[in-house]
This record gives C-alpha cells, sequence and structure tokens, in this order.
DNA sequence: CTTTCACTACTTTTT
DNA sequence: GTAGTGAAAG
C-alpha cells in the first residue's frame, strides 16, 4: 500500500471497484458497501447520526451520501459539509470530485472556521463590522489579553495570560458574553477572566479583529439575531453534514443546530437534513472545550434521528481491533462498540519494556530497521507515535546514528515560527490598520528604538483619546504626544513613515512583491542576514518559503480567478434554493476567497490553514514521527509508540481524574486503531524528565491488554518486579509473573483513585514523604527527602540517594522503597 | 533602550 | 533540557 497517510481510506481497500465517473448511477455508488454504510448513505427524511469506529470506512460514506444526494438531483449549491481540518475538506470535495465531476465544486465543503469566515465577510454590514477583520490565533489573543491584563494591573503570577486566554476561551465555547461571565464568577479567578474577558472583546473590535472562537460566537449571534439571515441560509443549504462530530463543542453544536433550523421555526423553511458522522471513543480534544455530549445525546436532541452504527473494519487485523476494544471497554459511561474485521487474525502486539527511553528508542530504530531489511515494510508503512512531543527527540537521536530517515510532524509548526508571524504582522498591519496586536508586535521588530516605555506612553495616549493604537502612533509621529521624549518620537516618524512606504508598495504590487519588500526595507532580512547564529540562517529559509507561499497563493488565484458570489442575503430576495442553481457547468471557485483583495485572502488562508504541508506526502520513504494525537484519522501498516507509563501516557495530570483519565483512554483507543498490521507498544522504566532521571511504572493501559494477545520481547528483570515491599500501600506479591504484578499494581491504582475524596491516599497507596525523610531504595539504597511535589497520584518526591545521584520518584503504586 | 543572565515552568492543540 | 519571561546591568 503506498498510501499510508490518505485520511481514513479503510473502506474503499477491500472494495476495489472504481467508482463511476461519469453519469453517476445511484447503484452504483452503493456498489461495495456494506449494509449499515448503505444504509447511511441512502437514509433521508430525518437527521442521521453515523457511528463510525474507526477504519469503518467513514469518509467513504459521507462522500458516497453526497454523491447519492447529488445523484438523486440535489443541487451541490445546496450542500454543506463541514470538517474541522482544511486537509480533511479537502480530500472530501476531492472524493466527491471523482465521483460526480466538477459541479461539485459548487458545494461548501470547509472548516467550521473557513465556513464562518465566509459567512461572516459576507455578513459584515449586517454585523457593522469592516469585512477585512484580521483573525486571531491563540498567540495573538494571548498576546492581548495580556496587554489588558497589564493595564489591569494583574498580578502576572497569579492570572497568567495563558491561563486567562484559556478561560476566556472556554466561556466563548459556551457562548457566553462577558455580561454572563460576570454573573456566573464564583471566585476571584472567574471574577477577573470575566472582567479581563469584557476588555478583550472590546479590544478586538477595536482592532477589526475576530479570535478563532468568535468566528464560530459571532456566527451563532448573526444566525440568531438577523432571521432573515438565518433564513436564507437555512433556504440555500438544504443538506448538512458534520464530520468528527464527537469534536464539536457546545457553540459549534449550536451554530449547526442554527444552519439547520428546526420544525417550529417561524419562517416556514423546513429543517435541513443533519447527518453527522463521529466516533465517540475518538474524542480527544475536550480538552479544547470539544464535548462528547453532542454526540452522545444526539438522539435526544433530534427526536426523530436515526442512528447507524459502523463497526466493521476495514483497516486493522482482528487481533490490534481486540486490543482497542478490550482497553476501551474501561471507560465508564460508553455505549458498547465492538470492532470486527475480516482480515485475520495477523500478527501479535509486541510488547517491550526498556530500562530507559534511550533502550526504548534503540529497540524501536532496530526493529524499523529488520522490518525494512527483510522486506516486510517501506519506512514509509512506518509510524512511531509518542504523547508529547518532546518525547520525540530520544528517537531522533537514534535514527539519526543508525541512518534512518524519519520525519517529525508537529512541533514548533511553520505559521508560529517567530519569522513568520513578524513577516505576517507587516502585511497584516498593512491590511488592516486598526489591528493592534500585530502593530504592537512589529513596533520594534526589527530594533529601531522604540522601547517599551515609549510603546506605553503611546497606549495610554491611544486609551486617552479613544483612539486606536495606529492612530495615536501617528499622532506620536507628529510631536502631539508630550509625554515621548525626542529619540523615541523620532524613530516613531521614522517607523510611521516606514508604514506609508510599504502602505504604497503593497497597492501596487502582489503579496509575494511586497513580502520580499517588507523583509527589504525594515532591514528584517539584512538583520538575519548579518547574524551569524545558525538558528538565524533557518529564519531566513523559512521566510524564503514563506514568500514562495504567497506566490504560489497568487498564482493559483490568478488561474481561477473569482466568481461573483451570490450576493447577501440582505440584498438578494431570500428565496433562494435556486439561488445560485443557475449554470450548474460553473465552478463556484469563491470557497474561502473573498474576491475583492489578494492580500486580505492571503493572510485569511494562512490563519485558518494550520499546517498542511506538515504531514509529508507519501512516497518519502521517511518514518513518520508524531504525537498521538496527530495520529488520528491517520493509519498505517506498522505503529510503534512509546512511553506507556503512568505518567507518560497517562499523562502525569490526568492521572488523578477519571474524565481526564477517561480522554487518555480515548487516545490509547485511536492509538492502536491507527496500525493496520503490526502494533508495537513499548514503555522504559526510567525516564529523564526535565533533565532529572525518573521512574515510571507499566502504564494501565497495557495492564488492559489481554495476554494472548501480547509478544513480550522483554520484560521487566526478576530482580526489580520482586522487591522487598516495606511499606504501607500493600504488599506486591512474589513478582514471578511480571505483568500480572502489573496489572495488580495498576488495579490498586484504580481503586485508589476512586476513593481519592472518600478516602484520601494516605495509608492506601501512594507512600507519604515529606523533605528530611530517610528511606531505602532497593536500587539506590539510602536516601534523604529533598522535596515533595504534588499530591495524591501526582506526589513526587526528589530525593538525594548520595552516591547514587538524585533521583525524583514517583509515589504511586509499585515504587520499590521504603520510608525508614 | 538594549543586552544579559538567572529563574521558572513545563500536555495534548484540528482552527 | 529549553524556551520564554523578568529584573538588573550596560
Amino acid at each position: 500500500m503506498s498510501a499510508p497517510l490518505d485520511l481514513e481510506f479503510n473502506g474503499d481497500r477491500p472494495q476495489a471497484a472504481a467508482p463511476a465517473r461519469s453519469g453517476p448511477d445511484p447503484e452504483d455508488l452503493l456498489a461495495g458497501l456494506n449494509p449499515q454504510q448503505r444504509e447511511a448513505v441512502t437514509h433521508s427524511g430525518s437527521p442521521l447520526l453515523v457511528v463510525a469506529g474507526a477504519g469503518s470506512g467513514k469518509t467513504r460514506v459521507l462522500t458516497s451520501r453526497i454523491a447519492y444526494l447529488l445523484a438523486g438531483g440535489v443541487h451541490p449549491g445546496q450542500i454543506m459539509a463541514i470538517t474541522f481540518t482544511n486537509k480533511a475538506a479537502a480530500e472530501m470535495k476531492e472524493r466527491v470530485v471523482d465521483l460526480v465531476g466538477r459541479r461539485a465544486n459548487m458545494m461548501w465543503v470547509s472548516t467550521f472556521h473557513s465556513m464562518c469566515v465566509r459567512v461572516l465577510r459576507r455578513e459584515a454590514k449586517t454585523l457593522g463590522l469592516s469585512s477585512n477583520f484580521s483573525i486571531y490565533d491563540a498567540d495573538d489573543s494571548k498576546r492581548l489579553i495580556g496587554m489588558i491584563a497589564r493595564e489591569q494591573e494583574l498580578d502576572s503570577k497569579r492570572y497568567p495570560p495563558k491561563q486567562l486566554g484559556i478561560h476566556i476561551s472556554n466561556l466563548k465555547n459556551e457562548l457566553l458574553t462577558p455580561e454572563e461571565a460576570a454573573e456566573r464568577a464564583g471566585n476571584d479567578m472567574e471574577r477577573k477572566v470575566a472582567q479581563v474577558y469584557a476588555a478583550y472583546r472590546r479590544r478586538l473590535v477595536d482592532s477589526n479583529a475576530m479570535d478563532f472562537d468568535d468566528l464560530i460566537m459571532r456566527t451563532v449571534e448573526l444566525l440568531q439575531n438577523h432571521p432573515a439571515v438565518a433564513e436564507y441560509y437555512r433556504r440555500r443549504f438544504r443538506h448538512v453534514l458534520v464530520d468528527e462530530y464527537q469534536d464539536t463543542n457546545h457553540a459549534q453544536y449550536v451554530l449547526v443546530r442554527e444552519l439547520v433550523g428546526t420544525e417550529t421555526a417561524e419562517s416556514g423553511v423546513a429543517p435541513a437534513e443533519l447527518c453527522v458522522v463521529g466516533d465517540a471513543d475518538q474524542s480527544i480534544y475536550a480538552f479544547r472545550g470539544a464535548t462528547i455530549r453532542n454526540i452522545e445525546e444526539f438522539e435526544r436532541d433530534y427526536p426523530q434521528a436515526r442512528s447507524i452504527p459502523l463497526e466493521q473494519n476495514y483497516r486493522s487485523t482482528q487481533t490490534i481491533l481486540s486490543a482497542a476494544n478490550a482497553v476501551i471497554r474501561q471507560n465508564p459511561n460508553r455505549r458498547d462498540k465492538r470492532l470486527w474485521s475480516e482480515s485475520g487474525e495477523g500478527e501479535r502486539i509486541v510488547g517491550y519494556v526498556a530500562d530507559n527511553e534511550h533502550d526504548e528508542a534503540a529497540f524501536v530504530a532496530n526493529e524499523i530497521d529488520s522490518l525494512v531489511d527483510r522486506g516486510e515494510a517501506t519506512f514509509n508503512d512506518i509510524a512511531v507515535f509518542y504523547r508529547t512531543n518532546n518525547q520525540s527527540r530520544v528517537f531522533e537521536e537514534v535514527f539519526i546514528r543508525l541512518g534512518l530517515p524519519y520525519r517529525v510532524v508537529g512541533g514548533v509548526r511553520f505559521y508560529e515560527r517567530r519569522e513568520v508571524r513578524d513577516a505576517l504582522a507587516y502585511l497584516r498591519v498593512l491590511d488592516n490598520p486598526d489591528d493592534t496586536v500585530s502593530l504592537r508586535r512589529i513596533l520594534n521588530v526589527p530594533k529601531r528604538g522604540i522601547g517599551d516605555r515609549a510603546e506605553a506612553v503611546v497606549a495610554v495616549h491611544a486609551e486617552q483619546e479613544r483612539i486606536s493604537f495606529g492612530a495615536a502612533l501617528r499622532e506620536a509621529a507628529k510631536g502631539e504626544v508630550p509625554a515621548l521624549a525626542t529619540r523615541a518620537r523620532n524613530a516613531i516618524s521614522g517607523f510611521v513613515e516606514l508604514l506609508d512606504e510599504l502602505h504604497a508598495v503593497a497597492a501596487a504590487n502582489d503579496v509575494a512583491e511586497t513580502l520580499d519588500t517588507v523583509l527589504e526595507r525594515t532591514g528584517y532580512r539584512g538583520e538575519l542576514e548579518a547574524s551569524d547564529d545558525p538558528q538565524d540562517a533557518t529564519r531566513l529559509e523559512n521566510l524564503t518559503e514563506l514568500i514562495t507561499v504567497a506566490r504560489e497563493f497568487t498564482e493559483a488565484t490568478a488561474a481561477a480567478p473569482e466568481p461573483a458570489d451570490e450576493g447577501s442575503p440582505s440584498d438578494a430576495a431570500p428565496d433562494a434554493a435556486s439561488a445560485d442553481a443557475g449554470d450548474p457547468g460553473v465552478e463556484d471557485r469563491d470557497a474561502d476567497l473573498p474576491a475583492d483583495d489578494s492580500l486580505s485572502a492571503f493572510l485569511e488562508r494562512v490563519s485558518l490553514v494550520a499546517d498542511a504541508d506538515s504531514l509529508p506526502e507519501s512516497g518519502d520513504g521517511v518514518v513518520t514521527l508524531m504525537t498521538l494525537h496527530s495520529a488520528k484519522g491517520l493509519e498505517f501498516p506498522v505503529v510503534f509508540s512509546g512511553g506507556w507509563e503512568d505518567g507518560v501516557f497517562p499523562h502525569n495530570r490526568a492521572l488523578g481524574d477519571t474524565t481526564e483519565l477517561a480522554e487518555e483512554r480515548r487516545l490509547a483507543y485511536v492509538c492502536i486503531t491507527r496500525a493496520r498490521q503490526r502494533l508495537y507498544l513499548s514503555r522504559a522504566m526510567m525516564r529523564s524528565a526535565w533533565g532529572q532521571p525518573m521512574t515510571n511504572p507499566a502504564s494501565r493501559f497495557l495492564t488492559e491488554l489481554p495476554e494472548e494477545l501480547m509478544d513480550w520481547r522483554r520484560v521487566e528483570p526478576a530482580d526489580r518486579a520482586a522487591p522487598q515491599v516495606r511499606s504501607t500501600w500493600g504488599s506486591r506479591g512474589g513478582g514471578a509473573d511480571r505483568t500480572g504484578a502489573d496489572s495488580a499494581q495498576a488495579r490498586v491504582a484504580e481503586r485508589g483513585m476512586r476513593s481519592t475524596s472518600a478516602k484520601g491516599w494516605k495509608d492506601t497507596i501512594a507512600l507519604k514523604l515529606e523533605a528530611g525523610d530517610k528511606v531505602t531504595h532497593d536500587k539506590y539504597g539510602l536516601g534523604t527527602v529533598v522535596s515533595t511535589e504534588g499530591e495524591g497520584a501526582r506526589a513526587t518526591a526528589t530525593i538525594d540517594f548520595g552516591a547514587s545521584g538524585t533521583v525524583k520518584l514517583m509515589l504511586i503504586g509499585s515504587v520499590p522503597m521504603a520510608k525508614l
């Protein structure tokens, strides 16, 4: 198989029948579908929930369903399909085009966010907004919140901008206004959050900007407060499809509901047909506000709803599926679902217990090497997953040493790099002079003698005069701000002149040309070129890359000029199911671009495309390294996953919280179900964390795997598995059966978890230590506790073992150590 | 205003 | 181990 990275390609593989290319015959579209898939494709008349287990061919169902609708006479302009990633959207569109031809381009297939931007730009007038608003990502948003927090003189230790940002984001995801947040605030933090939120929202409007959460929330407000607009969209979109429904948050849930409309809608527009696809077991973004409730209670939300489970898996061996089922079964309150496969038992799952993370990586690397040597896999077929990005380093080290080709997905992404953001900030200021965050970002980058002091003076002036920061800056340049030192004033004058000059350049040139001039005239490029820091060379490359991106964008836009959109509901008659039904041969290319302004369009594109390039194209001949989160939606013939240790995976922060633990377990489920033929799970007994060595017990998820599915290549050495336990958390038996011992320990841990509040930890599991205590450890000998950190499941102690060094140890589970 | 040095604080992150 | 911040010195 040459395409391990194709998104959810599953359903196609065993059923090789090529889809009909022309004149889609509904029957052809159903060929090769199993009965459940077929039903999901053809169902009509009520809302539909497709519960799509991993690898069950959900993308195929979605695309076939769209094609089936089109074959049945639905106009493409009446279809809206929503995904979470641009990649998924692009793929869905491409596959529908394959099935029904180019008229599929008239559908709206986009992410939640692009879809909202498209609506908001079109309806900007209605909202009293300018349609070239900037889109703030998490970083911009954090900066703005930071500015506000500083102005409000909040202690940045007690109220870190990041924390405030998370809270505000959560409020927006719940569609709560600052006023509502203030009413509900029950503690100090919440009151401060509400206060900052209010200012933040004002400042976003002043900056003519929206953050990601606003895009959704504002669209919801638009639809709720402007019935004519809502009716327009409801008339237009008669079919709404939502992918990855388990990842929707409350705001997105309401958005979908508003788009679809209800029976009781006064306008008399019948609700659109809704089809959502998701798998509660693959919800791994609850920490971003996603709520499984939306999928779990779909039938309650839509009483007429039909629910169709897809349980046949076309991806993995039965062994892999049994393992996945066994793990996910441990989650409470879940609707049982059993994946099954016709592709046979396959290989057992290989388990490996390494002494430390280096040994673990070496095992993985050697195994990859021999698999490829034996011709059982190509590098392309292989992926290595880990819980957190920093785990990639040790794998990279070994891979480099052994000369294995690899590619790391994720980490610091292209559009998050400082130099890229700086460059884009210049463009944003040129596009939207009110964009305060971008303006203040580049104010003194590269250094031009406008320091914090001067910036603060200008900010205060802006506040006093109730003008934008940009306007205040111009007044400062003209000497109208007396508090400003002459030096600073001159520096600001120079900067304003520079901006004016660049503005003229932007007006007369394309984006790539403008960008190039910006880098030249600001001295940004010169500074990097003059530097001897090797990092700066990389930065230059990234900027060159950004110019290339801009050039390609311009060319693509020029090649496919924007046809005028069909206008906004404000000026078009709302009798519009047929509004764009004319000329079915014309492509609806306005997809994500405002027609007029290529700079705005470019900025929108880069704001909403996370990084489409981060996933390597297949055929590179490289092993792919990524986090478990990035792995969702992908599949590989061979999967390695390391760090299966309590404290690493499940992550430390999740150990004490059943909700978070359930999410970690879903992550384990996602991990296992990525593998098609072979799966390797490993753990290390000792691992350096934050520069300090740390011992970790086996992941409880490992112990949930049925023994008969496992092929343990190496287990915990006997001398360490049979400790003389003399402490309060109970004995561990003889340790003859090592994995058995592990599961005993996991069970103890689990039990302790549930009794946290009732009984506390004291004598059940954790070793209770405090600084100054003397301990004896089976391996390190005598030691003195230097400090302790965390509570309950998170409890660790830093212990000085003298000659054996200082070690940080977890106190939960089977610590081969006792207090003296 | 800029540089430097020490201090801290660390998940995951589709848009 | 490192990146990002904050205070003090240049």
